[in-house]
DNA sequence: GAGCATACATTTACCGGTTAATGTAGTCCG
DNA sequence: CGGACTACATTAACCGGTAAATGTATGCTC
C-alpha cells in the first residue's frame, strides 16, 4: 500500500552518504543550528551545503512537523461550501486578507468547508496535528469552539466574538454600530419608515445589525415594529414577500428606504425595487447595504449601493495575524478587536419624496 | 523548542496501554486491516474500539502521512493573491467546485498563493510531502509545471492546456470557440465594427478568445485590425484608453460593439461607456463578456451582461475530481478535458443603430 | 604528563503512526 | 505423540526529521 518513494525525493540521509557525514550533522548545518555542545566546522558546513543544493534539497514538512509539532499552517473553518455561492465579493475579500497575511508571515493555509454533522469528529479531525491552529468563520453559535478550546487547540474568532468557549480570542465589526450608522444615516435625510430586512436565523452578525438598527430608530423616538419582518437569507433568495409586502401597502404607509443586513441582499432589494415594484432607487425609496465590498455597489450596479462598510479585508487580515501570533507564542497586546464600520456613501440614497 | 504534547493528544500507545496491548495490535484493530497472518480476537477487538472512543483517539495526520506517503490533500495553486481582488465571482465560483469535489472524496484542500519568486524553490515547497498533488491555475506557462512534472508530483492545469511539461492533464475551456461565439452573435445582430477589448499580457486564454473571435470576423469577410489594441487586465483596470478612443473617433468608424474578454472588464466597459462616452448600452452599443457568473450580469448589473458562459464550478470541480484520482492511483478515462462554452443571452445586446 | 577545555561530530532516542517478520499457544490429525 | 495448522498477538524496522547526551581528538595549562 504503501507508496513508493517519490523520485527526486532527497533526503538527510542521501546528503550524509554523499557528504559521509551523519545525518544529524546535516540537520545541524541546514538548521544553522549550533548550540554549546555542537558545533560544525566551516568546511564541512560547505561541503553539506553543497551537496543539499546540488540535490535540490528540501525538508520533508510532515517528517519536521512531526517532531516539532508544529506545521507553521493554520485552517480557514468556515460553515459550509455555500459561502462560496454568495456574490457580493465578501468571500473574495476575506481570503485575500487572509493570503495576504499568511503569506507574509510564511504560513500556509488550509480551507476547512465541511459541513459539521458530528462537532466530535470535526474537531478531531481539525486537530490531527496538520495545521496550529482554526480561523472560525461561522455566522453563529456552535459546539466547535468550545471543542476546540477543551482540547487547547488555538484558535480565533472571525467576525464573531460570542461562542461556546470562554474568553475566546475574536476579530470583530460592531455590527450593531454598523446598523445604527445606517439609520442615523437615512434618518438624517429625513426618512421615518425604513424597513429592514434580516439575515438569517441564528445569524448573531445580521441580529446584531438589527438591533443597532433598532436602537437608533426607537431613540429617534420612532416605532421599531411598523413592518412585519422580512427575511433574506442570500443573495439568490426569495424577494417574494418584499415585493408583496411593498406593493400591498398604500403609498402613505410604504417605506421610503430600505436596510438591508448584507450588500448581496440590498442589490436584490434594490431589483425588486426597480422590478416589481416600479419604484426607483433612490428617487421613490432609498437603500443601504452592509459589507460595502467592491464587487457590488461599484461596478455595474446602477445606482451605486451606500453601504455600511466594513474592512473585511483588514479583519480578516489581522485575524490571521492573531491566531498566528498565538500559536507561535509571541506575546500580543489585543486579543480582541472590534473594527468600527463607516458609512460609505454612494448613490443609493436620496431624502424621502414626501416629506 | 518542541512544543509540550497537546492537552487531550491521545496516541495509540495510550490507547495499547489503557487495554493491556500492543501498539500495533491497536493500529489494526482500527483500521479494520487483517492480514493473512495477523488476526484480533473479537474481545480484544471490542475493547480497543471502545478505550479509542472513549478517549477520543483520532489519528495524527502527520504520522500516517508520513509512512503512507499520502495526505488525502491537494493544492489549489494560484498566480498570486492577487486572484482574489477581482470581484466578478470568478473564484468564488471556482472555490465552490473544488471544495465540492474535494468534500465528496473526503481530501482537503491547501491554498497556495505565493508569488512565484525562485520556480525551484516553489516546487520544492509544493512538494514537502504535505499533500498529494497540485491543481495549478496559472493563466500563463511558467516553469513550474515542467519542475513538478521532473519531480514526479502530480498536477492538473486548471484553465489552461499548454505548460512547459509533456502531455499535462488538463481542463479548461474551449476559449477560441468561446471567441468565436461571442463574435457570431454580434455578427449576427448585424454589427460589422466590434472592438476587442484584449486581457493581460500573456495570458493564454485572453489571447485564444482573441483569436477565436478575430477568425470567426475573418471567415465573415470583416478585417480584424480595425482598432488599435485596447487591453485592461483587470476589472479595477484603466478604462482610458478605451475612453478617449471611442471619443475620439467619428460616429461612423466607432465601434457598434465590445466583446471583453471577461466578464469583470466587460462591466468596467458597460460603465465607462454609459458614463464616460453617453453611450447607452445597448441602444447605443452593445457588450459581450466572458464567463457568465451570476454576480456579475445578474445581480444588480443594469443591464444584465450578455456574456460567453463557461461552467467555472464544474469545470472547477472536474479538475480537482481528475487530480484526486490521480493522486489515488484511479484509472481515468479522460485525462484531457474541454469545455465547450455557451452563449448566455441577457440585455447588452441588440442590433446596431444604422445599419 | 595529568587534568581540562575546546572543537567537532556522533550515537541514541523519540515524534506517532504502518508494515513485515516472528512468537506462542492450543488444536487437529495421522 | 510429533508435526502441521490455526488463531492471536508481538517485536523489529521504518518513514524523515529533531533534540539531548555522549565521544574523540587536539592543544593548553600547571
Amino acid at each position: 500500500m504503501r507508496k513508493e518513494r517519490q523520485h527526486g525525493r532527497v533526503t538527510l540521509a542521501d546528503i550524509a552518504q554523499r557528504t559521509g557525514v551523519s545525518k544529524v550533522t546535516v540537520s545541524y548545518v541546514l538548521n544553522d543550528r549550533e548550540t554549546a555542545h555542537v558545533k560544525i566546522s566551516d568546511q564541512t558546513r560547505q561541503r553539506v551545503l553543497a551537496t543539499a543544493s546540488e540535490l535540490g534539497y528540501h525538508p520533508n514538512a510532515l517528517a519536521r512537523a512531526l517532531t516539532r509539532c508544529s506545521t507553521d499552517t493554520i485552517t480557514l473553518v468556515m460553515q459550509s461550501p455555500h459561502v462560496f455561492r454568495g456574490g457580493s465579493g465578501f468571500m473574495n475579500e476575506l481570503l485575500h486578507g487572509v493570503v495576504e497575511a499568511v503569506n507574509t508571515r510564511n504560513f500556509d493555509l488550509m480551507l476547512h468547508t465541511k459541513q459539521i454533522a458530528d462537532a466530535d469528529a470535526e474537531t478531531r479531525a481539525l486537530t490531527d496535528g496538520r495545521s496550529d491552529g482554526c480561523l472560525l468563520l461561522r455566522d453563529r453559535d456552535d459546539p466547535l469552539a468550545a471543542a476546540l478550546a477543551k482540547r487547547g487547540h488555538p484558535f480565533v474568532l472571525l467576525f464573531a466574538r460570542e461562542c461556546s468557549a470562554q474568553n475566546p480570542w475574536f476579530v470583530d465589526t460592531d455590527n450593531r454600530l454598523g446598523g445604527r450608522i445606517a439609520a442615523e444615516h437615512l434618518l438624517s435625510l429625513g426618512h421615518r419608515r425604513i424597513l429592514f430586512v434580516a439575515g438569517p436565523e441564528g445569524s448573531v452578525a445580521a441580529e446584531d445589525r438589527r438591533i443597532g438598527f433598532a436602537r437608533a430608530l426607537a431613540d429617534a423616538g420612532l416605532p421599531t415594529d411598523t413592518y412585519p419582518r422580512v427575511q433574506v437569507n442570500y443573495g439568490g433568495g426569495d424577494y417574494g414577500t418584499l415585493a408583496r409586502l411593498i406593493r400591498d401597502l398604500p403609498a402613505p404607509e410604504r417605506p421610503t428606504a430600505v436596510f438591508a443586513w448584507s450588500d448581496d441582499v440590498a442589490v436584490g432589494v434594490m431589483e425588486t425595487l426597480q422590478r416589481e415594484c416600479a419604484l426607483h432607487v433612490p428617487t421613490d425609496i432609498s437603500v443601504v447595504g452592509f459589507d460595502g465590498t467592491k464587487a457590488v455597489g461599484e461596478q455595474g450596479c446602477v445606482p451605486r449601493l451606500t453601504s455600511v462598510r466594513q474592512p473585511i479585508d483588514v479583519i480578516a487580515g489581522r485575524a490571521a495575524e492573531l491566531l498566528i501570533a498565538s500559536v507561535r507564542g509571541d506575546t500580543v497586546a489585543e486579543t480582541e478587536l472590534i473594527f468600527a464600520p463607516t458609512l460609505l456613501r454612494r448613490d443609493s440614497c436620496a431624502p424621502p419624496r414626501n416629506q
